[in-house]
DNA sequence: AGCACGCCGACT
DNA sequence: GTCGGCGTGCTC
């Protein structure tokens, strides 16, 4: 009577749970048994925890100790592809597996029976007295037919109080129910008519639809600049995933998950998809969690972690932005989402959809070998072309030393205010000034627990160290020397710009945009709609203006410092620079309104500068993949670093420099390690970070030696070991 | 991750 | 003499 994959009660099983163990535990089935991969509540100690049936019991723990499985959970069981996903990331990434399943389980309530409601439909009979407000309250029901609402949902729509409902509800006029909490995502429609298409994108979406209907991995490059179309193109892509009947993923960076792109798949689909971000709240995410694991849920919008949400039948993962660096972050686990979504993919037979203005070199590379498949874009929708792209010299421009704005870009904005346009300044530094300096005796105010400078918010009234986040109120006496106000701000951030735009262009409405300016993100974006729809003539923000949103009559962006992000040597250098500055450029003009943007920099000559002038993409990718290749480095090596950190700084570089000396595993594979040195920011919260690199060929199978290396040095106290597989920066 | 066990300094 | 510091080890 035993199905496979099904364990009766009393069998042993294996267990897998959220607790940092290197190892399954056994367990006893519990009555009415357990199928393999369901999640369960086992006792551990005096605590019980979550966890997951992983395969039969191995039998090696003295058969008297085991005890039984508390309880199956009432989720469905881990698909077998999911477990292999999370086993194949955790040996890519060198994570335990533990907190990859803590990845896979962050829904709140995964225990809790299905949480209940109160819902509210049109029941028998009619109200006694019918008074004004009752009859609105009827007339939004019939409205509606059978459809049931929530107490909120029904006194808002009908514009009356609760009360009004409750009302009816002693009358029996509106029924009230109990209803699951956790219900369906709405139906989406992929048949409603997209966007109207160019040709080259009609012939875009139809590749991309082809693939997904072949229902077999694969990854397809999809390059085009904003304006392209890209969003209305893969969105093809998912209608015919949605089509077939399997659930579609798109990943976007936090930042770029925004009302407006929602908007546009509600447009396309008819219907809102599952949103999956770090604001959503718990009841939100435990619904979601649920209907995808259930089917009721098509698709998901969402940040990289959902990813690792149980889907029952994915056919396609779009990564949009995918050259973006916020894929790449630890939640706990250091992952690279772009990566892990073509894992996911390769391993359930779904196709990816890596979108980019600006991709990254590593997915540049893959495609110039055929490892994915390359589709372009060109042409704007209608007239528009890419913004026409100019640089300022600064060392012409001659500024005093609190000056930003050239009067060449001076110049340019006001023509463009002039216009009825709106212009754009960006600037990548948050707060008000990145250094306080005191002018008695040069001492510049500095994180008590971290090596970095503490930036002036002059919104905020305090001094914030962007490391750790730690605030203190500005001081008007020097911590060092005392002198009396004499601490000044050296250098711009986005509210000084604000400041210098608020005395060049006294008649301009200008919006200065930084996450630090508004309570929640929500507000954020809500400031941020509101300018697109025209409410700022000048906008001035970081980042954050550079990715995701569309300001439809932009049309000017200048920016600031372009050369911000070509000091230091990391090789990453050139890239990030162009793909940020191209994206920047990519905010201006829109249709019918040609777009300017501006550079202002002290090295016009600089080869990165000319390459994003000049627009001439495949040249800089060539150009920058071969350095890459004479550095093998990633992606022509293999690359992983290590952060060692602990309070004590001589015991973190003791055990870095017995790593060091203990390379036997390495050499093994030609793998070579290089540091330790302090890493770029030595201290960070009071833990010291001592950095080591290793850099091997490509081809070579890192992990196992990284493992090997790692085991040899115990590693004791409070001293933490990190490693980062393809790092981010190759310092 | 928690939580218990266990071996060395300042208290009634 | 004890109370308690958190280092080390265990959890099926």
């Amino acid at each position: 009577m035993t199905r496979p994959e099904f364990y009766d009660e009393g069998a042993l099983v294996a267990v897998l749970t959220t607790q940092p163990l290197d190892r399954l535990l056994d367990y006893k089935a519990p009555e009415g048994g357990a199928m393999l991969g369901a999640f369960v509540e086992v006792p551990l100690g005096p605590r019980k925890v979550l966890g997951i049936v992983w395969g039969p019991g191995r039998g090696d723990w003295d058969i008297k100790k085991v005890r039984s499985v508390i309880r199956v959970l009432d989720a469905a069981p881990m698909r077998e592809e999911m477990r292999t996903f999370l086993l194949r990331a955790a040996e890519y990434t060198l994570t335990p597996m533990p907190a990859m399943l803590r990845l896979a389980t962050r829904a709140p309530g995964l225990g809790d029976p299905p949480s209940m409601r109160k819902i509210y439909r049109r029941g028998e009979g009619e109200p006694e007295r019918s008074t004004d407000a009752r009859r609105r309250v009827m007339e939004t029901l019939d409205e509606y037919g059978d459809l049931s609402f929530t107490l909120k949902e029904l006194s808002e729509m009908a514009g009356v109080t609760s009360s009004v409902v409750k009302g009816l509800v002693k009358q029996g006029v509106v029924s009230e129910e109990d209803a699951p909490r956790d219900v369906p995502f709405r139906r989406l429609d992929p048949s409603l008519p997209g966007k109207a298409l160019t040709d080259d994108q009609a012939a875009g979406a139809a590749m991309l639809a082809a693939a997904v209907r072949s229902e077999t991995y694969g990854t397809t490059l999809l390059r085009g600049v904003t304006g392209s179309g890209k969003t209305e193109v893969y969105l093809e892509a998912v209608a015919a995933c949605l089509a077939q009947g399997r659930q579609a993923l798109v990943l976007l960076p936090e930042i770029a998950l925004t009302a407006e792109f929602l908007k546009r798949v509600q447009v396309r689909f008819g219907a809102r998809p599952a949103e999956w971000h770090s604001g959503a709240t718990m009841t939100e995410r435990r619904r979601i969690w649920r209907m995808v694991g259930q089917g009721g849920a098509q698709l998901v919008i969402g940040a990289r972690s959902a990813l690792f949400l149980p889907y029952q039948n994915l056919g396609l993962i779009v990564v949009d932005e995918e050259h973006d660096t916020s894929y790449k972050q630890e939640d706990g686990v250091l992952y690279n989402a772009r990566d892990m979504a073509v894992l996911r993919a390769s391993i359930c037979g779904a196709h990816v959809v890596l979108a980019s203005a600006t991709p990254s070199l590593e997915s540049w590379a893959n495609a110039e070998v055929g490892k994915y498949k390359r589709l372009e874009l060109t042409s704007r929708f209608g007239p528009a072309v890419m913004p026409t792209m100019g640089t300022i010299d600064m060392r012409a421009a001659a500024l005093p030393s609190d000056r930003w704005v050239s009067p060449d870009l001076q110049k340019a904005v006001q023509a463009r205010i002039d216009a009825g346009e709106q212009a754009m300044l960006f600037i990548n530094r948050r707060g008000y000034a990145p250094i306080t300096l005191c002018r008695a005796c040069g001492h510049q105010i500095a994180c008590d627990q971290c090596d970095a400078r503490m930036v002036e918010h002059r919104f905020l009234k305090r001094l914030m160290c962007h490391q750790c986040g730690e605030t203190k109120p500005m001081p008007n006496i020097c911590p060092s020397c005392g002198a009396e106000d004499r601490l000044a701000p050296v250098g711009p951030g986005v509210e000084r710009l604000g400041e210098e735009a608020a005395t060049l262009w006294p008649d301009a409405r200008i919006a200065t945009l930084s996450s630090d300016m508004y309570g929640s993100a929500r507000a954020l974006k809500a400031e941020i709609e509101s300018i697109a729809q025209g409410g700022a003539d000048i906008v001035i923000g970081t980042q954050l203006v550079a990715k995701g949103h569309n300001f439809p009559n932009l049309t000017l962006v200048g920016v600031i410092d372009a050369d911000l992000g070509l000091q230091g040597s990391d090789l990453r250098a050139a890239e990030r620079t162009f793909q940020l500055m191209r994206q920047v450029a990519g905010r201006a003009g829109r249709a019918d309104k040609p777009g300017t943007a501006l550079l202002q920099t002290y090295q016009p000559e600089h080869p990165v500068i000319r390459a994003i002038l000049a627009g001439d993409e495949e040249g800089f990718w060539r150009a920058e993949a071969a350095q890459r290749e004479a550095a093998g480095v990633p992606p022509y090596g293999r690359m992983a670093g290590i952060i060692l950190s602990g309070p004590d700084v001589a015991a973190v570089f003791d055990i870095a420099n017995r790593l060091a000396r203990a390379d036997g595993p390495l050499r093994q594979v030609g793998a070579q390690v290089y540091g330790p040195a302090p890493a770029p920011i030595a201290r960070v919260r009071g833990r010291h970070r001592v950095r080591m690199l290793v850099k091997a060929d490509k081809g070579v199978a890192l992990q196992g030696a990284l493992r090997k290396w790692v085991s040899q040095v115990q590693i004791k106290g409070d001293i933490r070991l990190a490693i980062d597989i393809d790092p981010q920066s190759f310092y």
